[in-house]
DNA sequence: CTTTTCTCCTGTATGC
DNA sequence: TGCATACAGGAGAAAA
């Protein structure tokens, strides 16, 4: 559930917090938190044990802090939030909270990380970096709307050329990246596009605008501290963004299109809930756009 | 190869 | 009050 503005909030955070700090030990809880480190929990530890922190990167949702072990070997610790994940800074001397997965400490003895994750869908892992610093094990993952990678006309051509949902493309990590249920959304609703309109039947300008609206929306919420729909959602310090207040479409079952006035409609999608209006988004016809 | 479905997890809200 | 059920959903594995 955190998209590309909730956790660019925690990146800033780890930026501010723990870039340039050296971490002592790494303790990792239960077998969840690490299953996607092959080589284990434990191996997670000793290789994160004694490295300095030489920067904070993201890509979409992933993030992942850039380590130096000092004798010329620099890895990426991936970090992914998942759906309830938090990175938070911390007092040591705090009461551990619950669903606490992993605790990093520091060789200064300030304040500690923790990764605490209600739902366990997120997770931590080591990888190999690129020449340009990115984790090989994310190379799947396309460039966001804010980075120098990423090629709008490439996207605009490859979502043109499919003849699947609109809004299943636009949460599709590996066509662009970033963007989750709340902020798909908020882009159809600015670009008045039904989620269920076949990606082949839009025009290309059209899809152009849908991705400048995405990538607008997740710069405002990211103005606003990032959305707080779910109290899970928090900074380093545990504070919400306030995004959620300026919501048109995502969560508003049932109040006025804040355009036209017409009751936001609420439907299944991929096992999810789509919210759209049905006027300025008219519902396709099957079998056409 | 591409596309779609399934699965992982737990706290909160709702219905009977 | 208790118990069952629905829901939140990112992403990778599995299936089609």
């Amino acid at each position: 559930m955190p998209e590309l503005p909730e956790v660019e909030v925690v990146r800033r955070g780890l930026a501010g917090h723990v870039v340039g700090r050296t971490i002592s030990t790494l303790e990792v809880f239960g077998h969840r938190v690490a299953r996607r480190h092959v080589a284990g929990s434990a191996d997670l530890s000793a290789r994160v044990a004694g490295t300095r922190i030489e920067g904070a990167r993201r890509r979409g949702k992933y993030l992942w802090l850039v380590l130096d072990d000092g004798a010329g070997d620099r890895q990426g610790l991936i970090v992914h939030l998942g759906m309830s994940g938090q990175m938070l800074v911390a007092d040591p001397a705090a009461p551990d909270p619950k669903h606490l997965h992993a605790r990093f400490r520091f060789a200064d003895d300030g304040p500690e990380l923790r990764f605490v994750d209600q739902r366990t869908f997120g997770g931590i892992a080591l990888a190999d970096l690129d020449d340009a610093d990115v984790p090989t094990t994310i190379r799947h993952i396309a460039p966001d709307p804010f980075e120098a990678a990423y090629d709008r006309t490439a996207v605009i051509r490859r979502i043109k050329g499919k003849d699947s949902a609109v809004k299943r493309i636009l949460l599709d990590q590996t066509v662009v990246s970033g963007i989750g249920n709340i902020y798909a959304d908020e882009a159809l609703w600015r670009a008045q596009i039904h989620g269920e309109r076949p990606a082949s039947s839009l025009t290309k300008p059209a899809i152009g605008r849908l991705l400048d609206h995405a990538r607008d929306v997740m710069a405002a919420a990211l103005g606003e501290g990032g959305t707080s729909f779910d109290a899970l959602y928090v900074n380093v310090n545990g504070e919400s963004g306030y995004f959620d207040r300026s919501l048109h479409a995502y969560g508003q079952e049932g109040r006025p299109c804040d355009r036209c006035g017409t009751p936001i409609r609420r439907a299944q999608f991929m096992n999810r809930s789509s919210f759209f209006c049905p006027h300025c988004q008219p519902v396709p016809r099957r079998g056409r756009g």
